[in-house]
DNA sequence: ATTTCATCTGACATGAGCGG
DNA sequence: CCGCTCATGTCAGATGAAAT
């Protein structure tokens, strides 16, 4: 099952997003369709629209006067949360990939990977700025993270794993994640993330380039 | 300016879930 | 059972934007 299935079921909220799935939608299409009030939609359309769900895509004009009806529908880059796919789809290319290479070509594959996600400006400034810049970046994969202050540099730990699914069973796919953190912070990043089977956590010691 | 209709706002109702 | 909270929905009226 979706995550969004999971999340919103056959609530009102769930049949929303389905219905702008199929196509964008003005409030007095979802209303008729839902039966319910406009009132009642525009209350759900607010959440969807403040949790990046929907999004206003749109301009309807119909009759003569009046102002125009605004259509909604799924926001730009949603997409994936309706999709279940991107974890074994990835786990699986893993598996293919350690068949079909040696364990050494496998690091050197996911360097490049890390090399490639990484955004195209490095973080400038102190070490430590530049370790929230590591923070950061990992926040907005998934992996919610803090920096604390060790010694020679900073560790950032992160509360869960962004690749949980692909990291238990192919360890080599916290390298992409190290590349990624070194190229996005022009620093040394050294892994060592806990990967347990039920809740891998990830640790990047970084230090001066 | 007037008209029309989308949108917003606030008050209120209802039902489910929960703890005492 | 009662009281409380929260989510959800309705209703009425106000506001805003666009066409005439």
């Amino acid at each position: 099952m979706t995550w969004w299935k999971r999340h919103f079921g056959e609530t009102t909220r769930g049949r929303i997003v389905a219905l702008l799935r199929r196509g964008a939608r003005s409030v007095e299409d979802l209303a008729a369709e839902l039966g319910l009030t406009d009132n009642a939609v525009r209350a759900q359309l607010a959440t969807l629209q403040r949790d990046g769900v929907v999004a206003a895509v749109g301009i309807r004009r119909e009759g003569t006067g009046g102002k125009p009806a605004t259509e909604y529908g799924i926001a730009p880059g949603a997409g994936t949360i309706f999709s279940s796919a991107y974890a074994p789809v990835l786990r699986a290319l893993l598996d293919v990939l350690e068949e079909r290479h040696s364990r050494q070509e496998l690091v050197s594959l996911m360097r490049s990977v890390g090399r490639r996600i990484a955004p195209d400006t490095a973080a400038k400034g102190p070490l430590d700025k530049r370790a929230k810049a590591a923070a950061a970046l990992l926040g907005e994969l998934g992996g919610d993270a803090d920096v604390v202050p060790v010694d020679g540099g900073y560790e950032v730990r992160g509360h869960g794993c962004p690749l949980a699914q692909a990291v238990v069973g192919h360890p080599e796919t916290c390298r992409a994640v190290e590349t990624m953190l070194a190229e996005s912070t022009g620093t040394t990043v050294r892994e060592h993330c806990y990967r347990s089977n039920g809740a891998p956590c990830c640790r990047f010691l970084i230090t001066a380039a």
